[in-house]
DNA sequence: ACCGACGGGACCTCCCGTTGTT
DNA sequence: AACAACGGGAGGTCCCGTCGGT
């Protein structure tokens, strides 16, 4: 890795920090200036704009979840578990969040949706991607006869997320964890008693 | 009511609708001055600074959503039939929001969280009389004998109001209604089945 | 007097302060609207513009000062009694000024002079006044054989009010009397020692 | 010295003739873009605010005047010869002054005492530094048997400054430099006669 | 005689981005 | 690869003054 290239994932860390807790439009290239220490021109000769900027920042926040969902579900062989696993990564989201500002996908698809198409398709295709792998996983327990066959699955992938974005939400306007435990709590039942399938 | 009064309505209207879209850094005055058709001095007449600007149309924008829940139980004797209500009022909440941007508290939560310390506090104090409204009837669901009484009643309001937030903020960013409708299938199976008191 | 001469006055008086405070660009007509709790209208009302009241003001206050001239050389019979009358006006300038602010005279010659041609005439004016005044009575002294008669009158009469103008700016800027009066004590001397004839 | 060292060195020599001709608050940053043909952002890239810049400027214009000062005592062996050429830098303050708009502690001192703290404290500390200049030049004087010793040194030096202050004041109100001269003239005799030291 | 409401513009500040230089 | 310097413009705020109403 290059002098260069290092400067470049540096200021992309800082900056993914800084447009998660203050967002794109409250965000300034001073802000990055200032915490990364760098002069402006060099921010610019990295970035060609606040926009790559933050589109490559969102790219990073992204790979950060992600890299907690693999970390969580290691190990973890049957489809309930790794559900769990995956909803446990939010457990202490106000704690130790994957970054500053906790949830990214959340914070940039509030703010994008109608103000900045390019992030917002980002945030889509970010969001396509926890869909499709929350509904690969109950789609595996179905087939392996963990969970039940007479569920919608897209439909129990969105509310898994819907509700833990929005207890995420909960959580971080009161700075409060109990929130986000609660939610966890009840989605955690459901997939216990809903989703898996009783044996007889 | 004077002519002030009415001009001050009208720039909070607009401007709650145009804050609710572009959030509070994202929004300029000169935006609000093009929706209302007013100049600064006009403006700056009825209020002090943007952040005055704002708050009111928070305000504003809470109510509108508080008249629809209002009007969604109005009729409903029972707390399980006025909490399906509730959730209902987000059945069309894509094409038929109650200000342009979707919901006003969601938005404004993710935004103020890290930024707005005042604004932040408002949402709180919505989100708080919210999740006592929900709290109310479902208490008063139990005692009437509709609803278990061995559940925790802070946690289900809890994950009421996150479960419809969440669902919001997929449903928004993919401007895709389907996504409420599942996540409100579910919310409503869950309240059938697991709130409902099974009669023996 | 009529209720509109009175807010009229009343206006002056409370704009007087203001300007000698704040000068003529450091203070706005909200400045003014606040301290006499009247609204725009009601000033405009009596002044055409600021530069009118502004005008007005001075005129006020280069009276007030006037005021204590006649004051302090009632009953004082010679012209060096006289003089030194003038003088100890402005022995307590900071503890007591005429006006809040000092001298208006100082402040509206030093702010006027490259900015604001008429205000700086009427300045002109009031320096012209208080000049003949203190020449006048030179000259009575020197007539009636109190003063030498080998001075230059208005020399010394610029020397006077050089002094004393110059002590107000030093005292002021310090907010401590002691300076002015260290140069009352030396003026005081000098009109004394210098100005007065010698018997033999 | 770099290039950006030589424009801000140049702003803040405009700047220093526009304050000190209009005031803090007569002059506007859009004056001194026209008068630099510098825009906001290369104004702003040197001085963080106004304050800033009137602040560096108020500098700039006490170390021209205590140049001149450095200049006229040069040479000059005697007290008495250095307090007189002091005194002279005043003599055509009118026609050639340090820079534009005549004495620059003058200027500040009137303007500020009741309105910009920070700036009134340079212009203290200009002051002070003045009076000691002064007073240290006096005491010199007494020790050389140059000067009476029964005079209260503290107070001749501020009846010198003030005087000369004062003289500006006047000779700057009227655009006429024979005020000046006879305020220098008085403070010569002053000096020579009241000052010096007898011979017996 | 005074207030309320508003226009039109200037204020200081900060924005994002570009260029020349090292 | 990074900085220093600057342009051009938009940001929120406050300015002075006008005018309709009461």
């Amino acid at each position: 890795m290059r002098k260069g290239d290092k400067t470049r994932e540096y200021i992309i860390m800082q900056a993914a920090n800084i447009f998660n807790q203050q967002g794109y439009f409250g965000s300034s290239v001073s802000d990055i200036m200032r915490e990364t220490g760098l002069r402006k021109g060099g921010i610019y000769n990295h970035f060609e704009s606040k926009d790559e900027l933050v589109l490559a920042a969102f790219d990073y926040a992204i790979q950060l979840v992600n890299k907690r969902y693999a970390h969580a579900i290691e190990g973890k062989s049957t489809a309930l578990e790794q559900l769990i696993a995956i909803i446990s990564v939010y457990d202490n989201i106000i704690e130790d969040p994957p970054l500053k500002g906790g949830c990214p996908l959340l914070n940039t698809a509030v703010e994008s949706d109608d103000t900045h198409p390019v992030l917002r398709e980002k945030a889509r295709e970010a969001m396509d991607r926890w869909l499709r792998f929350i509904r690969i996983i109950i789609k595996k327990g179905i087939k392996l006869g963990e969970i039940r066959n007479n569920i919608d699955v897209d439909a129990v992938a969105t509310f898994i997320v819907s509700t833990i974005e929005g207890g995420v939400m909960v959580s971080k306007l009161y700075q409060d964890s109990a929130y986000m435990h609660s939610v966890i709590d009840q989605l955690t039942h459901f997939i216990e008693h809903t989703l898996r399938k009783t044996k007889h």
